[in-house]
DNA sequence: AAAATATTTGCAACATTGTTGCATTTGATA
DNA sequence: TATCAAATGCAACAATGTTGCAAATATTTT
């Protein structure tokens, strides 16, 4: 779906306004492999915005689906993509616990487990915990 | 192992010593089905303590094992006892958008997913999101 | 192309949470 | 009971979450 769009055609589509600070929010996750966190963006970003707006910008692209947001720790969210063309519905990220980064593991999607009686789910966040392959290449 | 322990003997088993606050702490927690967020520990705590004192006590019962922090979002933590008997090393959580309770779901264990090659994991975070059996009963 | 409108932005202000240093108090131990 | 190491409370500050409102901007209508 967002394989072939940039930001203007994605805000379009989701008839949001085509803003130069959502539409710079989602040039950066777009071109980056990994998962970035508030600051991680406002840093390669061209220009600047005030606090709030970078709040409620995220908060507009998280409700319309645009990106994601993963919780790695209550002070560490990272946002990536939700592209529908590589990310299966649900999937697993991976945090590196050397060099702090998250990726989507797009190869290891996650069966709904058998909830007890009368639970229901809509939503499964799984962060796995570890060291990426750089980082122990790095330690050898 | 904790199932038959007071708070005084799982502080002494970790070396810890046994302070009032550590103490209510981990005596709240047990007494209660659901993981807790810290204010919902304060509330239910006799003494009083300062901020500072209970982020501290958190930290050093999380380090120790003794609790364990479930991260549901980035501004909702809870905790519950890290109970070796009835909890398996890896288990999901449940949280319930309706009534926001928190609940370890002891059947439900998580199975090291296959990693990409060259990665490693050391803990998996596992919160499923959804409606509990309460709330969805409430509903009909 | 300009005006009307609806939305977004930036600012100020404040709440909540995370964190540290340090003097005082407390728990464990000799 | 005295000693010592550790925990607590306080002050202070950083980072983040959140709202209201006036000014700026994007989109729609004329």
């Amino acid at each position: 779906m967002f394989a072939t769009m940039n930001p203007k055609e994605i805000l379009n589509s989701h008839n949001l306004k085509r803003t130069s600070c959502r539409e710079g929010i989602i040039e950066v996750i777009m071109s980056s492999d990994k998962a970035l966190s508030e600051n991680e963006i406002r840093d390669r970003l061209f220009g600047n915005y005030d606090r709030t707006t970078f709040y409620r910008s995220f908060k507009t692209l998280v409700e319309s689906s645009i990106v994601h947001k993963i919780v790695v720790d209550n002070n560490l969210v990272k946002y990536a993509l939700d592209n529908q063309v590589t990310h299966k519905n649900e999937h697993a990220h991976f945090y590196c616990n050397e060099c702090n980064s998250v990726v989507c593991l797009e190869s290891v999607t996650i069966e709904k487990p058998a909830l007890p009686e009368g639970f229901s789910s809509s939503e499964i966040d799984f962060v796995i915990k570890g060291t990426c392959k750089l980082c122990k290449e790095k330690a050898e």
